[in-house]
This record gives structure tokens, C-alpha cells and sequence, in this order.
DNA sequence: TGAAATGTTGGGGCG
DNA sequence: ACGCCCCAACATTTC
């Protein structure tokens, strides 16, 4: 019953496993079974010393590495670290493993394109292939356009075309039952040699996304609508890491949460729709990324672009270490440096607020959050900025400035948000915990937070900034000028 | 996936 | 009883 070889393109495949740190639904490594008769998993990891730092973010991708290598272990496969530049790192190991082909995810930045145009062209030197594949969205490129053949610019219309479309959004794919990877000894890196991979790692990756989504499914996802804005209460799935790591495919996260919708009340369908237009949000600016490559190196509306910004080396900092004094902004903040994570209705808050109420430039925000974010993915992060920003495609109008006060009492009315990530205001009572400075003097000092010295007065006032601003974006090309008397 | 400014309405206090 | 004022509540417009 055995396959013959024959019937195989390849003896010998390489699955580059970048951004699909998983066994299931890997259209990749699905691709490399089908084609190869021997596959092998490789991840590259950047500068070896660099994964010892502890940052957040590396804790989950070593988490995430060390969970896939336990899952392709049980398939029958072993994982081949390689550490540097992939652009040297997947050619050398193709050589190395004497493969046909290298398989990988489509990615869709300019910049990584390009090197992937490098990688391609250095590995067809040695008669190999390099095989990119759709994983990442459920459609990409222009797969989804208007009527016109242009691709969509405002979001609903391109949502209702995805969910209308005659395309069926397609399905997981099985897991493969066995891998046949021949023995990696002597070729590559073992994991537990690689500086930082020494230490028992979190749990992270693959099998901690599958549960966290049966999870979020099985309960919270029916109050999605009501929770989700909150920023002080786990109402999100979180399951953004993941997602960006590829530890779970975006169709398996969307076809589990459709069955949910199946056997949910009317309530709950209604927030289970909006979970997945979240995802929709995700596809929307994917497909603006890869149709629209501009909106990496600046606005997507040119008129913007000669917005001018201001220069604060010291009020960015504040910002990012989270001491500005707003403390909503704050906490959000503070909430990225510790967890590498911030919840979504909070990256609007600070993002209006870096723009908006200290008119620096949304991409020194985007750099910054890339930089930070576990979850940092070009395409939504960028997109998000230029949301705030008013520079992007269906983007807030520029006019709408969030005041992180009213803010803050609307979607963390208890401060438990605060309270959670601002240990300085912990005992500042509700009604003044998103305006410490407007306690007296002894609400300061019963409160143990005596603004000015425990806690920052606020490094702006908000009413004179968004002035400012209205007058910044009015005129654009211009000097902000004060309004003729 | 705002907020502020401005406009309108209606109830209650009061002379 | 009535008009007047105040102002909260809500609606609309503007940025």
C-alpha cells in the first residue's frame, strides 16, 4: 500500500517554518508532504545572542519554538535550528540537507519580499525551488476587488465582498500523519544548546493557542460585544500572538469560530460576528499592504504627507515608559513595556495620544510598537496607526481626538486598569482616578499620591493640544498658525 | 471604533 | 395664572 517515490516531485524538501510555528493546518509543510518524500523543518532565528535577552516577545517565540518542536517530534520529525540571516541561513540549508525545494509562507511587506526574491534566486543557482504559499489570510493580493477590478480602499464593503464572495474561504487542512525527516544530527543547532532555549520555557505556542481558543469559544466570545472594549477585564481572546507567529492558522480561528456561531443564542451570534469581523480587519489590511506597499514608508493619503510633526525625544520617552500623566495612557503603556501586549481600545487611546496630543509622528509610534508588541504584525500595526492617524484608508476622520479622560471613564469606569498597571494610583479613589490632579490636597495625601511627585502632573493639557492639532491638520502643507483675530 | 460646541426642548422655581 | 429664567437632557452640527 506504501506510496512509490515515483509518484513525488521531490526526494527532499526543506519547510521553512517562519510565521507558521505550527503542525496543524501548515500549508507550507502540508505542501512539502504532498510534493517531497523527505521533508525537513527548519526555523531561523536571528543573532543567537539576541534570544537570551528576555523580552517578552522572545520568551514567546522560544515558547512557541520549543512547543513545535515537541509536536513535530510526535509526528516523527525533528526541527533544525538554524541561527542568522535567512537570507544566507535557507540557502545554506538546503544545501546542506541536500533538498529539491524550500516551502514557506507568503509574506507580503516590500522589504521581505524583496530578500525572499534574494533567497529565490540564490537557491535556483543550485537548481532548487523556492515554493511561496498563501497561509497567513484567508485570501491575499487582489483575490477580493470591487467589480472594478480595484482593489477595496474603505472597510464594509470589503468585508461584505469576503463574506459574499463566490470564493469559499478556505478550510483548515488535516494535520499530516507522519513526517519523513531523515536523522538532523551533527546539521543543526539542538534546541537546548541554543543560548536562552537552556531554561524551562513558558508554556506558549501551538498548544496553548488551540486551548486558549476552544476557550474563548466555549464562554467569553458570547459577550465579545460587551467585554472587548474593556480594557480592564480579559473580554479579548489574545489571541493576537499566536496569529502574528503563526502558532494558529487565521482558518482554524475562523472556521472554529463559525461552528460556535452555530449552536450560540441570538446575543451571543451577534458578538460572535463581530469577532469575526475583527479578523476581517486583519484581511482588510493585508490586502491594503500588499495592494497599496506605499503605506509602509508613510501615509497612505499623500495629502498627509507633509504633515508637520513635532521633535521630542523627551516626550516620547514619556510616553513610552508610560509617565505622562493621563492614566489611562499610562497604564496602557506600562501594560506594553511588562507584557509585550496592550489591549486594542488602549493602543487607540495612546496612539491618539502620541499623535494627537503631542503631534509626534504616528510612525515613530509604529517603530515603536513593532519593536514591543508580541503580536507586532506590519500590516495591522500599520494599519491601526494610520487609522488614528487620519492618514489611511478608511481612516478615522482626522478630527476625531480622543480625550483620554473621558476615555478612560467611559471604558475603565472602576480604574481596575489603572489600578492594575499603575501601582502609584492604586489608591486613588474611582471618581478621581482618571483625574488624579483634581484631588485636594488631602485627597492627595490619604490617597498616597501626590501629583507632581508620586505620580506626573499631565505633560500636556489635552484641551490646548487638540486645538493645536485642528490647526496642524487643517492645514497640512502649512506653519501651524494661531487663527487670524 | 469622538468630542466639543451649539441648538432645542421642557419642567420647575419664582415673582 | 402666567411669563420668565434657569438648566438639565437630549439633538444636531462642527471640528
Amino acid at each position: 500500500m506504501r506510496k512509490t517515490p515515483v509518484e513525488k516531485k521531490y526526494r527532499r524538501a526543506v519547510v521553512w517554518m517562519r510565521r507558521a510555528l505550527r503542525v496543524r493546518d501548515n500549508v507550507a509543510l502540508w505542501h512539502a508532504v504532498q510534493d517531497a518524500i523527505e521533508v525537513i523543518p527548519v526555523v531561523c532565528l536571528r543573532g543567537g545572542n539576541a534570544y537570551q535577552a528576555e523580552t517578552p516577545r522572545r520568551r514567546y517565540i522560544r515558547a512557541a519554538i520549543a512547543d513545535l518542536e515537541g509536536n513535530l517530534r510526535r509526528l516523527g520529525s525533528g526541527l533544525a535550528v538554524r541561527v542568522g540571516d535567512p537570507l544566507r541561513e535557507i540557502p545554506a540549508s538546503a544545501v546542506e540537507f541536500e533538498a529539491d525545494a524550500v516551502y514557506a509562507v507568503n509574506v507580503y511587506d516590500p522589504a521581505t519580499q524583496r530578500r525572499d526574491g534574494k533567497i529565490a534566486r540564490a537557491l535556483q543557482q543550485e537548481g532548487r525551488q523556492l515554493h511561496l504559499v498563501k497561509d497567513c489570510v484567508l485570501f491575499e493580493g487582489k483575490e477580493i476587488v470591487a467589480a472594478s477590478g480595484e482593489p477595496y480602499r474603505v472597510y464594509t464593503p470589503y468585508r461584505n465582498a469576503l463574506l459574499g464572495s463566490a470564493q469559499e474561504i478556505p478550510r483548515p487542512l488535516p494535520i499530516p500523519v507522519h513526517l519523513a525527516t531523515p536523522p538532523l544530527r551533527g546539521k543543526t543547532v539542538p534546541l537546548d544548546r541554543i543560548r536562552g532555549f537552556e531554561r524551562t520555557v513558558e508554556e506558549g505556542g501551538e498548544s496553548a493557542a488551540l486551548r486558549r481558543l476552544r476557550r474563548f469559544l466555549a464562554g467569553p466570545v458570547a459577550a465579545y460585544a460587551q467585554e472587548r472594549d474593556l480594557p480592564g477585564r480579559d473580554g479579548t481572546s489574545r489571541l493576537s500572538a499566536p496569529l502574528s507567529h503563526g502558532a494558529i492558522s487565521v482558518r482554524t480561528l475562523y472556521w472554529h469560530t463559525v461552528a460556535a456561531k452555530e449552536h450560540a443564542e441570538k446575543q451571543a451570534r451577534k458578538s460572535i460576528d463581530l469577532f469575526i469581523s475583527e479578523l476581517i480587519w486583519r484581511e482588510f489590511y493585508y490586502q491594503i499592504l500588499a495592494n497599496y506597499p506605499h503605506v509602509v514608508g508613510g501615509p497612505f493619503r499623500k495629502e498627509f504627507a507633509s504633515l508637520r510633526w513635532r521633535h521630542s525625544g523627551r516626550d516620547f520617552e514619556a510616553w513610552t515608559s508610560g509617565e505622562t500623566g493621563y492614566p489611562i495612557v499610562d497604564a496602557a503603556m506600562r501594560q506594553l513595556a511588562g507584557e509585550g501586549w496592550m489591549h486594542n481600545r488602549a493602543r487607540m487611546i495612546v496612539a491618539s495620544f502620541l499623535t494627537k496630543d503631542l503631534h509626534l509622528n504616528w510612525q515613530e509610534g509604529e517603530r515603536h510598537f513593532a519593536e514591543v508588541l508580541i503580536d507586532a504584525d506590519i500590516a495591522s500595526n500599520n494599519g491601526g496607526w494610520q487609522w488614528t492617524a487620519g492618514t489611511g484608508t478608511d481612516a478615522s476622520p482626522w478630527f476625531r481626538i480622543f480625550n483620554p479622560v473621558l476615555q478612560g471613564k467611559k471604558f475603565d469606569p472602576d480604574g481596575s486598569y489603572v489600578r492594575a498597571y499603575v501601582p502609584e494610583l492604586r489608591r486613588v479613589p474611582a471618581r478621581f482616578i482618571h483625574t488624579p490632579w483634581e484631588m485636594s490636597a488631602d485627597d492627595q495625601r490619604s490617597a498616597r499620591c501626590v501629583v507632581g511627585r508620586n505620580y506626573p502632573s499631565p505633560i500636556v493639557d489635552h484641551a490646548v493640544e487638540r486645538g493645536v492639532t485642528l490647526e496642524l491638520y487643517r492645514h497640512p502643507g502649512g506653519v501651524a498658525t494661531k487663527k487670524p483675530v
